[in-house]
DNA sequence: AACTAACTTCTTTCACTGAATGAAATAAGT
DNA sequence: ACTTATTTCATTCAGTGAAAGAAGTTAGTT
């Protein structure tokens, strides 16, 4: 139930110090007069809202601009060290935490193991150390820090901030946003790894400047992230993009989720691995998916076939994709984008063939791996997303 | 692109009067003190809104409210007559139109036959004639009408009202709605028949006040469209939804687009008819689904099987639309629900069975048959919603 | 029964605030 | 002298909230 907006002269403040900011940030460094021209704000509002943001240290003076007959602009630009937030990717094991700037900039990293623990008390106290040793030992004013951003697979909503189901360790309903909150007494953010990811496209990568596009992972899962007229889709209970477990075969083999002939279970990395082990003696069987890469390179057929047979499959779950959807950008990421052209041929080719009449031409499509880091650094950039939210759209942290 | 909102007093204005419309049309009668509760602006911005509305003739006045001890508040409700809309659904050989006021009640159906035209500025032609008549024979005052929706089959682009693909007329490219604007100087909307539909749910239907959801249609084709952040989801180009063509087996039956085993190939009512024909002399074949339903309910026990199968496989069709969007709500209508239960039990069944871990819990899920005036009425209703529309929405529309 | 005073609540009025606006003034260069 | 960038400033207007005004009921009095 979305509230409405109440106008007043603080919402037209909060509007036009947000236009502005977005102009510099979109367009890189500026003179009044552009901002001007580019708002559409008068230049007694320019003026002085920028003189604000100069004051507040939002905005930078960078140097003048060229000669055009008469005085020269005085360039601004955002100051990427304005604030900074942390963003932490929670794995079973290990904690990864990206100190990053406004502009995304990791300004450091810090990963750290952790111990078989299951007390969400007890990880949401590590994770705060873990922040809290990242910023003190990047130098930078804990003041600054904005907000913490975490990542973690399963299902969890942004709105309360609870976890609801959390298949690392085997949480129901653990209230995780604030038990990180009160013990950093931050705005905490939480999201599905992938919805960190497809942020950070939004945001910094691919996606920047696309209304709607769909985000793709594969490795040991599948999963999907999307973005709605530029806003991040967070389904009903935050619960969502579970294309990993949409059916492929109902007379499938049975997946993890105890369901049968889940997409997964036909097409992410296990399943290739555990394709090609089957008809091989113990030794030589591969265990990870570069296994089966370096026998597809060595010219194995087995390995070929799988990784065609892998490809294919998520071709047809990525046309259901662009199908129910439609996007006008679809980014195919995770660990398994590795896997070359043996697997990621037959993919795109699966993906022609079952996309509707035409459907894809307005598709672009792009592969890019990702690692650790990708995600850690879209788990901050939700931090850094809602500071430059328009005011007009409700706030829905754990703040 | 999006384009920011700049902020300024006329910015404001529209704002709060747009609240205290939509206020007032959710709330129903109202006084001027309530209305100041609810929206949480100001009494006297409440009291020279309110007034300037009723000058327009927006609010009108209805009795007076309960003695609370003092002065007695004057209720003010929504005038359903403001304004008109026209919403028209456009069929291969049918023009089907439905005037309705603000609160989407039919005023006046007008239904005419069309010859075996394809020429897109003879169709507008007699689409506008069709939407002149409804208007004369309404007694509505023509300068009531606010708008005119059209809603058709195939592909079209809501932003720039161009029909890009159409499988009644064989169309490419044809930019309808501008030849019924020059015709009636009015602005037009145009939207696919099934995201009428949706937004006729989303306004006066199920959907009200719920924030996202998806409308699953079945019949002839099996289409979706998708409610997201109370705004309806167009994809890209506007051709999004397309359920029925997602591939269900890749190595199954030939489809009318041209790909294979397509879910409408195996699922909708013509696969359904087709199956049980096949089986029988052409004397007692059924011709539609009712004749297949009649069938059912005698004990023919193949047809029967064909209505199961279908359920079977619209049922794994839902469970992807819920794995993938983890909607609040899930409204399955058109022609072909009326089935009953041999087709409808099997879908919910397989709905459960293929949807992931427990994101069916918080689903719900309605199964309501619709008619050619559902449609209509939807498709007048996106002139509404316009009219509604907060004013921070850029207005994407032919005018 | 009629009238009045007291009281309560709804609605309008009005002085005030502050943000955008745009013209004019000022600054800063060639 | 000229051109362009930026600031200044009087003006406008929407929201704010206190106070005034309007409109009703109740209780007490005549």
């Amino acid at each position: 139930m979305s509230t409405f907006v109440r106008g007043n002269k603080d919402l037209i403040r909060a509007i036009n110090r947000n236009l502005i900011l977005n102009t510099v940030r979109r367009h890189g460094a500026l003179s009044r007069t552009q901002i001007t021209e580019i708002s559409r704000l008068s230049v007694g509002a320019v003026s002085q809202i920028t003189n604000e943001l100069l004051t507040d240290q939002w905005l930078l003076q960078s140097g003048e601009g060229d000669y055009t007959g008469g005085r020269r602009q005085t360039l601004l630009r955002l100051n990427p060290a304005a604030g900074c937030a942390v963003g932490v990717k929670l794995m079973e094991r290990r904690i990864v935490c990206a100190l990053t700037d406004l502009e995304s900039r990791v300004l450091r990293y810090f990963d750290t193991p952790m111990p078989p623990e299951q007390d969400p008390s007890l990880i949401a106290a590590a994770l705060a150390d873990a922040v809290e040793t990242t910023v003190a030992s990047s130098g930078v004013e804990r003041g600054k820090l904005l907000g913490i951003g975490i990542g973690l697979a399963g299902v969890s909503s942004p709105q309360t901030g609870v976890v609801h189901y959390s298949p690392f360790f085997g949480w129901r309903d653990v209230p995780l946003a604030d038990l990180v909150r009160v013990r950093l007494h931050l705005p905490v953010y939480m999201e599905n790894d992938v919805n960190t990811l497809t942020l950070s496209e939004m945001l910094f990568g691919a996606g920047r400047h696309i209304d709607n596009f769909a985000v793709v992972t594969i490795g040991r899962g599948i999963g999907m992230g999307l973005v709605v007229n530029q806003q991040l889709y967070q389904g009903a209970t935050g619960g969502m993009g579970e294309l990993g477990h949409i059916t492929f075969d109902p007379a499938g083999p049975l997946c993890t989720c105890g369901k049968r002939g889940c997409l997964e279970a036909f097409a992410a990395d296990p399943a290739v691995i555990a394709y090609v082990r089957h008809s091989r003696s113990a030794l030589d069987a591969p265990r990870t998916l570069d296994d089966v890469i370096a026998l597809a390179n060595g010219g194995d057929a087995l390995a070929r076939a799988a990784l065609a047979r892998s490809g294919e499959i998520l071709g047809i779950g990525l046309a259901t994709v662009v199908n129910l959807l439609c996007p006008s950008l679809l980014i195919v990421s995770g660990e398994g984008v590795t896997a070359g052209d043996y697997r990621i041929a037959p993919m795109l080719e699966a993906l022609r063939t079952h996309t509707f009449n035409g459907l894809l031409d307005d598709v672009q499509v792009i592969v890019e791996p990702t690692d650790d880091q990708a995600w850690a650094r879209g788990a901050a950039s939700i931090v850094i997303s809602k500071v430059f939210e328009s005011p007009l759209i409700e706030a829905g942290a754990t703040a």
